[in-house]
DNA sequence: AAACCGTGGTC
DNA sequence: TGACCAAGGTT
C-alpha cells in the first residue's frame, strides 16, 4: 500500500472524532437493527444508488416475504421481481435471487464470510462484498462507496489532478479509507463514513460547521463533478384498457347463482430480451404518441435513466385495444386485485396508483395472494 | 474505460 | 418546474 504523507496523530484524530460522532449521531435505520447476514446482504443491495428514505419502508416489506436465503431461493422470481417493483436497476433482485439459490445449492443455505468470497456471488461488487463482511462478519475492510468517496476526496484535497471516479482516484480513497479504519469495529467504521457523507458531507451544501473532522480537512467542502449531459425528452403514450368480467360465484353457499363483477386491466409483458426491464409488465403502448384532449385520461411525466418521457394515458375499450396498441410482449387481462402483486414498472404502478386502480402496496399485494392461496388450497384439501 | 441499467425525492 | 442524483454492478 502506497505511504500517505499523514501523520500518524491526524489519522488517529480523524478516526477517534468519526467514531465519536457517529456513535451519538447515527440514524436508527431497519437493517442495524439486525444481525442476520443475509438482512445485511438484502440491505445493501437494494440500498444500491437507492435512497435510504426509499429503502427504508422497502427493506422490511421485502424481508417479511422472504426472510431467509432458503425462502428468497425457493420464490418464483417473479414474484421477488413484484416485491423490487418500483424500486428500478431489476437486475439487481434477479441477481440477489440467483445468489440465493446458489447459496442454498453449494453453501448449504450458508452466506460465505469473507468478502473475497461474497465477492465471487452475482451482484455483490468490490462496495457489497466489503459492506457485507464488515457489517456482517467483522472482517477489517474498508468500503468505498459514493459518499466515502466524496467525504475522502474533500478531507484529502484530492480535487485538482485526479479525475473524478478515475480508476486512480477509487484506489486513493481505498488505501485512505484502510488507513482510517477502525480495526475494532470494521463494520461501525465503515458505516460511520457513509453516514457522514449522507448526513453531514452532502454533496452540494455540506454542513462543515457541524462536521467532527472539519479541522483536519483540506478542502472543507469544495467538490465539484463533471457536469453531466442534459435530459432528453420523449412522448410516449399508453392504453389504460379495463373491462368488467362477470363471473359466477362458485364455492361456499354456492346454491344461489350469483355474477360477481371482476373489474381487469390489460397488462403487457416485456420481452425476456429486453435491456430495460426485462420480463416487468407494463401498460400496452399506443400507436400514436399524439392522444386528443377529450380522449386523455391521465399525463405524467416520468424519468427514466437520461430521458424525460411525458406520457399520456387513454382510456381504451376492450374492441379498440387491438387496433390502437403496438404490438409487443404477451398480453394478459388481470383482476386489478392481482395486479398490484405483479412484477409492474414503476411508470404502470405510477399509472395504476394515480387512477385509484390499485387498493394496495406490492408487498401487501403479495401477501394478500399468498392468503388467498392458502385459503384455496386449504378448501380444496 | 465507458456505457448502461430505474426511480422518486428534493430544492 | 426541471435538474440533480442515491450505501454500484455488469459488460
Amino acid at each position: 500500500m502506497a505511504r500517505l504523507e499523514w501523520e500518524t496523530a491526524k489519522i488517529v484524530r480523524l478516526r477517534r472524532m468519526l467514531m465519536a460522532w457517529y456513535e451519538h449521531s447515527h440514524r436508527d435505520l431497519p437493517w442495524r437493527e439486525s444481525r442476520d447476514p443475509y438482512a445485511i446482504w438484502v440491505s445493501e443491495v437494494m440500498l444500491q444508488q437507492t435512497r435510504v428514505a426509499v429503502v427504508e419502508e422497502r427493506f422490511k416489506e421485502f424481508l417479511e416475504l422472504f426472510p431467509t436465503v432458503d425462502a428468497l431461493a425457493r420464490a418464483p422470481e417473479q414474484e421477488v421481481l413484484a416485491a423490487w417493483s418500483g424500486l428500478g436497476y431489476y437486475r439487481r433482485p434477479r441477481m440477489l435471487h440467483r445468489a440465493a439459490q446458489f447459496v442454498v445449492a453449494n453453501c448449504a443455505g450458508v452466506l460465505p464470510q469473507s468478502s473475497a468470497e461474497l465477492r465471487l456471488l452475482p451482484g455483490i461488487g468490490a462496495y457489497t462484498a466489503a459492506a457485507i463482511a464488515s457489517i456482517a462478519f467483522g472482517e477489517c475492510v474498508a468500503v468505498v462507496d459514493g459518499n466515502v468517496e466524496r467525504v475522502l476526496y474533500r478531507v484529502a484535497g484530492w480535487e485538482t489532478g485526479v479525475r473524478a471516479g478515475s480508476a486512480a482516484l477509487k484506489r486513493k480513497v481505498g488505501e485512505l479509507a484502510g488507513e482510517l479504519m477502525d480495526a475494532e469495529r470494521p463494520g461501525d467504521f465503515n458505516q460511520a463514513l457513509m453516514e457522514l457523507g449522507a448526513t453531514v458531507c452532502l454533496p452540494r451544501n455540506p454542513l462543515c460547521l457541524v462536521c467532527p473532522l472539519s479541522t483536519d480537512c483540506y478542502t472543507r467542502g469544495e467538490h465539484r463533478r463533471p457536469p453531466r449531459p442534459p435530459m432528453l425528452s420523449r412522448e410516449i403514450a399508453h392504453a389504460l384498457a379495463l373491462r368488467t368480467k362477470y363471473e359466477r360465484e362458485t364455492g361456499r353457499g354456492a346454491s344461489k347463482a350469483r355474477a360477481r363483477a371482476v373489474r381487469e386491466v390489460l397488462l403487457e409483458q416485456r420481452p425476456a430480451s429486453a435491456t430495460v426491464m426485462p420480463t416487468m409488465w407494463e401498460l400496452p403502448q399506443l400507436r400514436e404518441a399524439a392522444v386528443p384532449d377529450r380522449e386523455l385520461c391521465m399525463a405524467v411525466r416520468h424519468a427514466i435513466m437520461q430521458v424525460n418521457y411525458y406520457v399520456r394515458i387513454r382510456t381504451v375499450t376492450e374492441e379498440k385495444v387491438a387496433a390502437l396498441t403496438l404490438a409487443g410482449g404477451a398480453r394478459r387481462w388481470v383482476p386489478l386485485r392481482e395486479a398490484g402483486a405483479m412484477a409492474l414498472t414503476g411508470l404502470a404502478r405510477k399509472v395504476l396508483t394515480r387512477a385509484r386502480l390499485l387498493p394496495t402496496e406490492p408487498a401487501d399485494a403479495l401477501a394478500a395472494m399468498r392468503t388467498t392461496e392458502q385459503e384455496a388450497d386449504a378448501d380444496a384439501g
